[in-house]
Parts: C-alpha cells; sequence; structure tokens
RNA sequence: GCUCAGAUGGUGGAACUGGUAGACACGCAGGACUUAAAAUCCUGUUCCCGUAAACGGAGUGCGGGUUCGAUUCCCGCUCUGAGUACCA
C-alpha cells in the first residue's frame, strides 16, 4: 500500500492512548529522566503552528531517552487560571470554568493529534480544586515561615516565636519589613495577641504590604501592567491611576543571593542567566547617613524612632552608593519627588518651587520622563544636610532622576565622578570637587577608580582600595554608614483582585490575617451573579454571599477529614463559631506554575502536593523547554518556591531545571497582493502582481497566507476568500500572480495564522513534527513558511518505499548487509546521537535525507538495515515507523522501548580519503590517498602525481602542509 | 544608552575543536512518462567572464589583522532582533 497517512497515524495514536503506552514507571530500576515542557494557557484561539515546537523538540527528545533505556516522565497539564477566560465570562456571563474547560477540550485534540509521547494520567489544571488545594497549601508553609538570615534558610514561624519567648527580638537576623520592634522577651509575652501577630507579619514570607496598583476606576479594577497602555487602559482607553492598596507579597527578596548564586549551577542559555542577573540585579556598596542640618542629634538606632509615628522625621537621610570612596567629593543630596522626608524639608521660602516641580513630573508620563532622560530638572529644598566625615553643608535638592523605588529614593551626588550628578551641578551651579589626582573634569565627568585621593582628608594619597576600606572603617566607627549589599529586585506582589485565580486561604479577625485550617483545604472559589468588582470597589469574590470562614475552636483535625472536601468552604458547621471575613483577592497567575513540575511527579496524590518517595525519585527537571519571555516571571518565581520547598524539608533539590533550553519564538509570514488604485484615487478591484507594482499605482492589501503557495497566489480561491474579490481581475508576470511577503507577529489579524490542523490533514502529524524540526535551529526565531514542507513529506514516502516492492507490497529480504549499507546506517546511528544531545534536530532531518537517498540508491531493502531505520527514526516520525515496526513482524507498541541501535565506528573506516589539494590555500582538486600512509609519504605521492604537476607549473613548493585525513595545501 | 543574540545563494538553512563554503530541502530551468494535467522520476542550479565543456576570477554584512589556510580567532564599524530603562 501506499503511505497513508492518515489511517496509520490516527491507529496509533488510538493505540497509544488504550494501551497507556507512554505511562512513566514509579519505581524503576531504569535510571530517571524528566523532560518537561512549559504548560499553555488554553485559549479560545487553540494552538496555532509555533506552539508545538517546543513540544516537538522534548518529546523526540523524551521518546530519544526512552530507546536509550531511561524511565522517562514526560507530562502535560494546562495553566488554566488567567485573565482571557475572565474577560469572556465578563462579556458573556459564561463560568470560566465552562470555557476553560472547553478550549483543554481544543488543546488536547489538537495536541493528540501531533502525537505526542504524554503520560496524560499525570494531567494537572492549575484550576482545579485538587491541585489548587497545594498552591493553597504552599501559601501556607509560606505565611508559617521566615527567613534567618543566619542560617540562610527558611524556618518556621513557630522557632521565631520561640526566640521572643527566650530572648526578645535579640539575637534574630531575618529578612523582614523596614520598621520592626526590638523588644525583650518580658515585653513580648506582656503583648497582646493581636500586637504579636501584626509584629509577626513583618517577618513571614508572604505577608501583606502597601503596594501601588494601577487602578482603573471606570472599570473598578486593578489592571497588570502590559493592560495599560501610556496610562490608559488596553481595553476600553479609560484613565488609570496609581492607587497603594494593601496586598499579599512574596519575601522572594530573602532568596535573593542564592538564586543569583544558583545560576552557576544549572545549565541554562547564558542569556538568559544574564537577564535573571540583572533582574536580581546585585550592587554591592555602602549606606551613609546624612545628618540633616539643624535637626539635633543623629540617631543611629532605625528601629528605634520608626515605631510608625509619621509625624516625627528622622534625623538623617539614608543613601546607598555603589562609591562609598567619592563622600568627600558630594556636593548636592538628590532625593526622589515622592521621598517622603520631602514636604519636612521644605523650607516656607522653597515650598512654591518645590510644590510646581512635584506637580509637574506627576504630569510627565513614564514614558516622557523616559524621553526627557536628557533634560535636567529639579528644585531646592531648603534644607540642608551635614558631611558625615566633615561636617560640610550640603544642599537637599529633589530631582525626577532619583527614583523612590530604588535604594532608598536618595542619592549622595558626586558631580566629579557620575555623568547625571555633573550635568545636575553644572545645570544648576553647584560645586564640582575632583578627588582624585587623575580625574579630568573638563566637560564631563569622570568615574575612574584609577589615581589615589585628593581634597579627601584623611583618605588622601589613598588608592581605590584602601580608600573604600578607610572609609567604610570611619563610617562603621562614628555610626553614620555600613558596607552594604544592594538588590534591584523587589518583592514579589501576590494577590489580584480578580475572580479566576486561586483563593487565598486567609481570614481576617480584627483586621489581622489568619490562615484557615489546613484540613479544610481546598478553599473553593465560590460562585458569584457576576465576574465585576462590588460596587465598593471590593474584588469580584465579594460578590459571594455566605461566603465567610467558621472556624472551628476545637474540633480536631481527625473529626473533620471526615467530612466531605468539596463543601467546606460554604456549609461549614453552623454555629461553630463567629463568621470571619475571606480575603477577597486571588493569587496571580504565575502561583499555580511555581510548582506543577512536583505534581506530575505524583499527581493524583490526595494526602500531599506529592508523595517523599515520588520527589525522592524523580528529583528534579531534567529538560525544560519553553520560551525564554518566561526569564524574569516564572522562571525566578519557579525557583524562589523550589529553594523554600528545599528549606522546609518537602524536596531535595536547590534547583528545579538542571538544563533549560529556550525554543525560538515562532512568527508569521504574512502576504501580500497590490490593488490598483485608479486615477481618482479609488481602489479598483485589479490586483498586480509583486514584481510589477513600480509600474502602477497600487495599496498593499493583507491576504490570507492559506491561499499562497511559495508566494503564488491561487486566483480562484482568492476570488472564492471574499464576496468582494469573486471578480477580481489580474496583473500577471509569466502567468502567475507573485504575492509580496513581510515577517510580522502571527496574529489574525495579518491573515498569517497557520493551524497545525490544517498541516496534519494535509500532510500527516509525522511531516509536521519533521518540518517543524527542519526549520532551523530550535533556539533561533524563524517566520513559519510553509514552503519546503513538500521536501519532508516526500522523504516520508520515500523512507516507506523502502519496506515496498513497486507494487506497493510490503516486501524487505533477510540477506546479509552490504557494507554499503551498513555504512549508511551507522553513519546515521551517529549522526543522531550527537544531534539529539546538542539538540540540533534540524540537523539530523537532513542526515535522515541523506541517509534514505544513499539506501534508495543502493536499492536497500534489507530487514536488518531498515529495522534498525525504523527505531532511530521514531523519535521523530513516530506513527510511520510504529507502523512499518509492526510490519517487520515485532510486537505492536514495542517500538517505544525498543533498544537504540549501538554504533559501531568500524563500519565507517576508510582506507582511502580523497585529500583536498590546495594550494596558497585555494582548494584546486581532490587526490584519493591511502589512509595507511604517513605524512611525508602523503607529501612525496601529491608532488609525484602529474595533475600536481601541472599545477605547480613544474616548480618546486616552498612550502607543504599536510594534515593527515584533513588536507595538503602547498605554498608557492 | 546598556546587555545579549545574530547577519552565509532566489528561499529555509549546513559546515561540531581554524582544514574541500553552500550539505539537505524548497524554488526555478530543462528533460522523461502521459492524449493532457496531477503525481513520480532524471539533469542542472552561488555570482561574474568565457554565448558547450575544460578552465579563469570573485565570494559567508563592511574595513583591517593573526595564520600555510578564517564563515570559524582578534580589533574597529554597519545593520537586524530580543531584553532592559535615569539603578545611585
Amino acid at each position: 500500500m501506499d503511505y497513508q497517512f492518515k489511517d496509520i497515524e490516527q491507529k496509533w495514536q488510538q493505540f497509544w492512548a488504550n494501551n497507556g503506552t507512554f505511562k512513566a514507571e514509579d519505581k524503576s530500576t531504569k535510571p530517571k529522566y524528566y523532560v518537561l515542557d512549559m504548560f499553555p494557557y488554553p485559549s479560545g484561539a487553540g494552538l496555532h503552528v509555533g506552539h508545538p515546537l517546543g513540544y516537538i523538540a522534548s518529546d523526540i527528545f523524551a521518546r530519544y531517552k526512552r530507546l536509550k533505556g531511561f524511565n522517562v516522565l514526560h507530562p502535560m497539564g494546562y495553566d488554566s487560571f488567567g485573565l482571557p477566560a475572565e474577560q469572556y465570562a465578563i462579556q458573556t456571563g459564561q463560568h470560566p470554568a465552562i470555557t476553560t474547560e472547553a478550549n483543554i477540550a481544543t488543546y488536547r485534540r489538537q495536541l493528540d493529534q501531533i502525537g505526542f509521547s504524554f503520560d496524560w494520567s499525570r494531567e494537572v489544571r492549575t484550576s482545579s480544586p485538587d491541585y489548587y488545594k497545594w498552591t493553597q497549601w504552599i501559601f501556607m508553609q509560606l505565611f508559617n515561615s521566615w527567613y534567618n538570615k543566619d542560617a540562610e534558610k527558611a524556618e518556621s514561624i513557630a522557632k521565631l516565636v520561640a526566640h521572643f519567648e527566650q530572648n526578645g527580638s535579640a539575637g534574630i537576623n531575618a529578612v523582614c519589613d523596614e520598621e520592626i520592634l526590638s523588644f525583650s522577651a518580658a515585653e513580648w509575652k506582656a503583648m497582646s495577641n493581636q500586637d504579636q501577630q501584626a509584629e509577626l507579619l513583618k517577618y513571614r514570607l508572604t505577608y501583606l504590604r502597601e503596594s501601588t496598583v494601577n487602578w482603573c476606576p471606570a472599570l473598578g479594577t486593578v489592571l497588570a501592567n502590559d493592560e495599560v497602555k501610556d496610562g490608559f487602559s488596553e481595553r476600553g482607553g479609560y484613565p488609570v491611576e496609581q492607587k497603594k492598596m494593601m496586598q499579599w507579597s512574596m519575601r522572594i527578596t530573602a532568596y535573593a543571593e542564592r538564586l543569583l548564586q544558583g545560576l552557576d549551577t544549572i545549565d541554562w542559555p547564558e542569556p538568559l542567566k544574564e537577564m535573571q542577573r540583572n533582574w536580581i540585579g546585585k550592587s554591592t556598596g555602602a549606606s551613609v547617613r546624612f545628618p540633616i542640618s539643624g535637626f539635633g542629634d543623629v540617631r543611629t538606632e532605625v528601629g528605634n524612632q520608626a515605631t510608625g509615628h509619621t509625624n516625627q522625621k528622622p534625623g538623617f537621610i539614608e543613601v546607598f552608593t555603589t562609591r562609598v570612596d567619592t563622600l568627600f567629593g558630594v556636593t548636592f543630596l538628590a532625593i526622589a519627588p515622592e521621598h517622603e522626608l520631602v514636604a519636612s524639608l521644605t523650607t516656607p521660602e522653597q515650598k512654591a518651587d518645590i510644590d510646581a516641580y512635584i506637580a509637574q513630573t506627576k504630569k510627565k508620563s513614564e514614558l516622557d520622563r523616559m524621553a526627557d532622560a536628557k533634560t535636567v530638572s529639579g528644585a531646592f529644598t531648603g534644607s540642608y544636610v551635614l558631611n558625615p566625615l566633615n561636617g560640610e553643608k550640603i544642599q537637599i535638592w529633589i530631582a525626577d532622576y532619583v527614583l523612590a523605588g530604588y535604594g532608598t529614593g536618595a542619592v549622595m551626588a558626586v558631580p566629579s565622578g557620575d555623568q547625571r550628578d555633573y550635568l545636575f551641578a553644572k545645570h544648576f551651579n553647584l560645586p564640582i570637587v575632583p578627588i582624585i589626582d587623575i580625574q579630568n573634569i573638563e566637560t564631563e565627568a569622570d568615574p575612574t577608580k584609577e589615581g589615589t585621593y585628593i581634597n579627601s582628608d584623611f583618605m588622601n594619597g589613598l588608592d581605590y582600595k584602601a580608600g573604600t576600606a578607610a572609609v567604610i572603617a570611619k563610617l562603621e566607627a562614628i555610626g553614620a554608614g555600613k558596607a552594604k549589599i544592594n538588590f534591584r529586585m523587589r518583592d514579589a506582589i501576590f494577590g489580584r483582585q480578580r475572580y479566576w485565580g486561586e483563593p487565598v486561604p486567609v481570614y481576617f479577625k480584627e483586621g489581622l490575617p489568619y490562615l484557615i485550617e489546613e484540613d479544610h483545604l481546598p478553599l473553593l472559589l465560590p460562585e458569584v451573579d457576576k465576574y465585576l468588582p462590588t460596587e465598593s470597589g471590593e474584588p469580584p469574590l465579594g460578590r459571594a454571599e455566605g461566603w465567610n470562614y467558621k472556624a472551628s475552636p476545637k474540633s480536631s483535625p481527625k473529626e473533620r477529614t471526615s467530612d466531605s472536601e468539596a463543601d467546606n468552604s460554604l456549609s461549614l458547621g453552623e454555629g461553630r463559631g463567629e463568621a470571619y471575613a475571606y480575603e477577597l483577592s486571588t493569587m496571580p497567575g504565575w502561583a499555580g506554575s511555581s510548582w506543577y513540575w512536583f505534581r506530575y511527579m505524583d499527581a493524583n496524590n490526595d494526602k500531599e502536593f506529592a508523595s517523599p518517595e515520588a520527589i525522592a525519585y524523580w528529583k528534579d527537571v531534567d529538560l525544560y523547554i519553553g520560551g525564554s519571555e518566561h526569564a524574569t516571571g516564572h522562571l525566578l518565581y519557579s525557583r524562589f518556591w523550589n529553594k523554600f520547598l528545599k528549606d522546609i524539608g518537602k524536596v531535595g533539590e536547590e534547583e528545579p531545571f538542571k538544563k533549560l533550553i529556550n525554543q525560538g519564538m515562532i512568527q508569521g509570514r504574512s502576504n501580500f497582493v497590490y490593488r490598483l488604485i485608479d486615477e481618482e484615487g479609488r481602489g479598483t478591484n485589479t490586483f498586480v502582481s509583486y514584481g510589477l507594482i513600480k509600474e502602477y499605482k497600487t495599496s498593499p492589501l493583507h491576504v490570507d497566507v492559506n491561499i499562497v503557495e511559495n508566494e503564488v497566489l491561487n486566483l480562484n480561491k482568492f476570488k472564492e476568500w471574499r464576496p468582494e474579490f469573486a471578480d477580481a481581475e489580474f496583473i500577471l508576470e509569466n502567468g502567475k500572480y507573485i504575492c509580496g511577503v513581510e515577517v510580522e507577529k502571527m496574529s489574525k489579524r495579518y491573515y498569517n495564522v497557520v493551524n497545525p490542523d490544517d498541516i496534519a490533514q494535509r500532510y500527516g502529524a509525522d511531516t509536521l513534527r519533521m518540518y517543524e524540526m527542519f526549520l532551523g535551529p530550535l533556539e533561533q526565531s524563524k517566520p513559519w513558511n510553509t514552503n519546503g514542507i513538500e521536501g519532508v513529506f516526500k522523504f516520508l514516502r520515500k523512507f516507506w518505499r523502502l519496506f515496498h516492492n513497486e507494487a506497493w507490497e510490503f516486501s524487505v529480504s533477510n540477506n546479509e548487509p552490504s557494507k554499503a549499507e551498513l555504512k549508511s546506517l551507522h553513519k546515521i546511528i551517529r549522526k543522531v546521537e550527537e544531534d539529539i544531545e546538542r539538540f540540533s534536530f534540524n540537523t539530523s532531518v537532513s542526515s535522515f535525507m541523506i541517509a534514505v537517498n544513499e539506501l534508495t540508491d543502493l536499492k536497500c531493502n534489507n530487514r536488518a538495515i531498515l529495522q534498525d531505520m525504523v527505531i532511530i527514526l521514531s523519535s521523530y516520525a513516530p506513527h510511520i515507523c510504529e507502523e512499518l515496526w509492526t510490519l517487520l513482524g515485532n510486537p505492536a507498541g514495542t517500538l517505544s522501548y525498543a533498544p537504540f541501535p549501538k554504533f559501531n565506528s568500524s563500519y565507517l573506516i576508510e582506507d582511502e580519503f580523497a585529500y583536498p589539494i590546495s594550494i596558497n590555500g585555494k582548494m584546486k582538486m581532490n587526490l584519493s590517498i591511502s589512509l595507511s600512509l604517513d605524512v611525508k609519504e602523503i607529501e612525496a605521492t601529491v608532488l609525484a602525481n602529474a595533475d600536481v604537476q601541472k599545477y605547480l607549473d613544474g616548480k618546486a613548493p616552498k612550502k607543504v602542509i599536510v594534515v593527515k585525513g584533513r588536507i595538503v595545501n602547498m605554498v608557492v
């Protein structure tokens, strides 16, 4: 029979599903290998041809590893909480769970049709209560933990409380809020429970914090950054303002150093690691306190005065600097317009100036401020600080180049060393003091670290290293500063004012958050009448009627587990306690994806997020494939949660993803037709072929790429495409209509979306899989282009034909394979092994073509050779290979676990090599010489050759370079 | 601006540690089969000159360098893509 891909593919997809062919074993004597894809958000649009790229690559790898004798875990699931479903729900009233379910069904059908070897028995959905129960559980563990800097790990809050009870706050080195109290053990015990809880919240790894959000009053909701364009909501175009709200946050900054160090231990693409390093943004420097002039004593204990009495201003301004050695060059202090001390520092004479400046900066959008980076602006507050080292009076300015969100929101300005400070000083006529002997500050700042200090009191004559050490020592001695490491990364906000997300397992009592009891998990998402905020601006969960928490004060957990798990949120034991309001915000999109790889290890466990045994066996992800757009989101949060789970002893590895590969983006490739414009400037119904548009006046028009092949427009299909083109006319070149091409994002509105369903229909899944790989290196971004797909399809037919005679009857011979056949086979064995190990899938597709071309030329129909070929090709084109495998007489379903053929180098040994003979580096001819000859003999053979002599024109070469088995080069 | 990645025929791309540039495929041209078309098969296909071949010259974004030999290494530049945004 001819190659009937449709029947074959359907048959085997069915077989795999019915037989659970790809089910990973939980216990195995085989070594484990975990291949993971970034799971998709199931959008309504379904998959386009770009999505499966990474999945195909990982599937080839997973199948290959099975052939190599590994117990492979290759799961798939859905990141199914998210905004689009909620948006759709708002518009249609349809429950997001329903649309999500429908979208998942589409995704599943599309994925199945490509023939992936996923273990679907482990599927996860982040929006399923069995799953988000454990997301909530991890949240609870974070709530019950604090970060001990001395131990460099998270520890339980109970341990912190025990310490407070014994020693008070002394001896605690924690990552926590700025304004913590210091107290003795007795003082702690004397505190009310309320006060104790308030204090503990400052230490918890997930905590409440006031944060600024994009608030859209018209929509009554908070928007994500990418939903805001130029200060207006993307949807509807309503104004968006910055609003402060109490929000859940994650103390990811506690892990900043470990997140940074860990990068050196994992095999990720360098650009991606660099992105994370920049995001974490570690800088080493010092914090320095500048006493405010005329304020009295400098207070050295931050904790003492920061008890929340906001009307009392501290006696100093703290700055962070990476160049503390330039402290004697400070000639003014610049603070952010939003800095909390601005009001109290502004003198009555300067108030008008300052107010005007603040008003001006507020008006500027972020975009303006960016575009305006070169313009110097600022205003003098009228107040001064003193240089802590020499008591010199220094003006305090506000300037919008200082960002409130970074460091302390204040900068010590050193115009001689920093270009921005220099421009500022020039503009406002402030002094510029050189502090290094070789500094040249005629026209711009000179940030050199060479030379020795001048104008710097006790530092004079010292170099950078000694000077820096001396300043820090001095600052520490007088309590005005210390060495400090600063991170750019901020704590992550962990709350969304949305419906379609995980409810936060917290209720409020007297304004403070408490966890619900663990056996009340999962806290189910309640039903609401509408998916919009309430009239009073509360998140959608505020609409849920009777949705509140009634703790059961003394009910034992054992008693509770017998309760039905499903309905514990709404019908908790009447009268068993007071009702408390639940947290109304839900978790952000990244919550569910920050631990999902553990769930796959033991997806159906209802006792734990995954059993310790499963985690001990599967450990971590060996290979993770996904897009680089998740560099600073998902991939950072996942590493953070992984480290946390390790700290509390639940998992064993410090890093979740040992090796990571970024697949490139598949861009769209748009086609254009050119509509002729008539003399009045109106569009006609005549279209000019691309090559002729210079001769006419035309306007380009996107045309559906699916009716264009190799840039040639299918005229009939074009006429059918839209009614207005039914009687279109064409000006052709060489009898064809050639379309223009441009690379754009793949999007419906450009008519350049290619659906994998269409490709699978027309050519089959095996062709689609191989073609996506053939397109180019996996990591590279490239436009989708169907132009070459015929070649891949033809290759598979050619492969099929090796097993069939002229009449398309299956026919293989049992003869001894010939030397040439064995050579072809072992060449491809080695090539595919090498290529897969280095993720160079495109080159193996070419090599398969070469191998099949060779075997076709050899008229090979040898069983031994062809059976090995089937195994090698099966990870790329599994359906056709399964079919041929059974035709060869093997039991169905055994191919996936067949042993990968062993490479034998002896078949490739050559006794001759066709040496390229070059003169002055230019290749002139080939000469076959025995490989047994040594360098001298080769040289003699070459020089004795008559053709070589012709090139040399009878002269002796000046020099002869012979590289055995490679090349001969003669210099004349 | 900074950081990273990249630039090879008409097109996608190959050349893995410096050693025959353009593998493989698409497209195109010519041919075979066919009443014809489709499908299939065969031949050619970097460019320029030579209007057939042999042969000669140029050639991996641009300009230099190292080397017997550079797509590959070094220096300078141009362009494209991605990330980031006054980070003290």
